[in-house]
DNA sequence: ACGCCCTTGTGAAAGTACGCACAAAGTAGG
DNA sequence: CCTACTTTGTGCGTACTTTCACAAGGGCGT
């Protein structure tokens, strides 16, 4: 049954609509260090790159926070989108994997201008561990499973090679980690619980890589063709 | 009207299937490599982390590549794969900012397995142009009009920081390159005759804390609530 | 050569997402 | 207070995506 779920407010805010609250909320943010006071739907959807009627109904999901014939505080639609996001608390996060990729990450200033902390960063590589990066000493991935717990780590961050990947994302599965971003180019296997997102360079590379193939075809002549092997060998 | 496109074969593969070529051809390169000949859709879904039904209908857009009652042949899905992404050409590619990201870009061995050749790395620091980074030696920025014209760049990376992204997008642009990968965190401005691709690590960890924060709400007794400003101050 | 069994390819249904267009609701000016 | 103007919030039609379920096709053993 569960005709209705007990909750005050129905919840469900769709998946494409959490994707885009970020950049909404960075774009907002601009504006408040600007001092822009208040803002139309029309104003924040082409700044944010989107449709205005889209933005509408993204924002429509988190309550009515607009005022109609003026538009939306600036202020205000900042705080309710980082409480929807979660980012009104802290959230402690660890790295695994401190090369270039690694460093990269825990030298992102502020990670989306505050809401995460990096609590600790990890690397197999003895030659790294006890270096400084970001404020950071490294720590041996064997310390992995007393820091998390230590700390708290609920964000995993996998930015070691791929054959390392999954290794390092059981252990953080087993110390209690519920969430994983995954730089390494493979597929992680988890538990239902634990939420991973992937960020894949090569995969990006290859999509641009298929549209420009298409846009070639279009403009070249449709003579040259393929070197299409009709035979399977 | 048009009601037929001319073409031989309808060649429209939709978008959320293109996202999802590079990974079953990730999956088959590695299958390939360990010898494996023949692949069903159940196995090779179960690797790539998607419904097998999804997969057949992906692989379908290409033509009719299986074997009914056997599978896939591997060598030969990772070709036409290969083909479709248009990975059977090189593309050349060009990276904007030498920090930690466009070192690890740089150094990101194979790239995707081939199909992609960094021509150059660009950055606006004076200390590190002329360093040698993965093979290559870092050229001032200032160069990249000329650079883009010589090597035929048709793909630029921005691994820039974000105030310079748009100047040094509007220069790709400018130059002659229709695909650009952003990975600095703002929406790029471009004629609709160039594609943009966004990887934005933060906006990623924000979508992790939604569903972060969900889990949390869950577990917790409905008592506590958020300290919800009613008021708009 | 035949029939069984396996796996593909796809029609149809269900679920999501998008964007237009407009009524509702609020501001501002007289 | 009333009218004119602005901008939100949303109902609705369309398009895309996913998933189910099964008929069609092909190999293999006998």
């Amino acid at each position: 049954m569960t005709p209705r779920s007990p909750r005050p407010r129905d919840r469900g805010i769709p998946e494409a609509t959490v994707a885009r609250l970020p950049v909404y909320l960075r774009a907002l943010q601009g504006m408040a260090e600007r001092g822009t006071l208040t803002v139309s739907s029309e104003d924040l959807a082409s700044i944010a790159g989107v449709n205005s009627a889209k933005l509408r109904k993204d924002l429509s999901h988190l309550g009515s926070y607009g005022t109609r014939g003026v538009g939306y505080d600036v202020d205000y639609l900042v705080y309710q989108i980082s409480r929807e996001l979660g980012l009104t608390q802290d959230w402690t996060v660890a790295i695994a994997g401190v090369g270039n990729l690694g460093r990269a990450l825990a030298n992102y200033g502020g990670f989306g201008t505050r809401g995460f902390r990096i609590a600790a960063l990890f690397d197999a590589d003895r030659r790294v561990v006890g270096d400084e990066v970001a404020g950071l000493v490294v720590r041996h991935i064997d310390t992995l499973e007393d820091v998390v717990g230590s700390e708290g780590v609920s964000i995993g961050v996998i930015a070691t090679p791929a054959v390392s990947a999954q290794g390092v994302c059981d252990r953080f599965v087993e110390a209690g980690v519920t969430s994983v971003l995954n730089f390494a180019p493979v597929v992680l296997n988890v538990p239902p619980a634990v939420d991973v997102r992937k960020v894949d360079l090569s995969i990006e590379l290859q999509i641009l890589a298929f549209h420009e193939q298409r846009k070639a075809d279009g403009q070249a002549p449709p003579e040259a063709g393929w070197i299409d092997a009709t035979e399977k060998t």
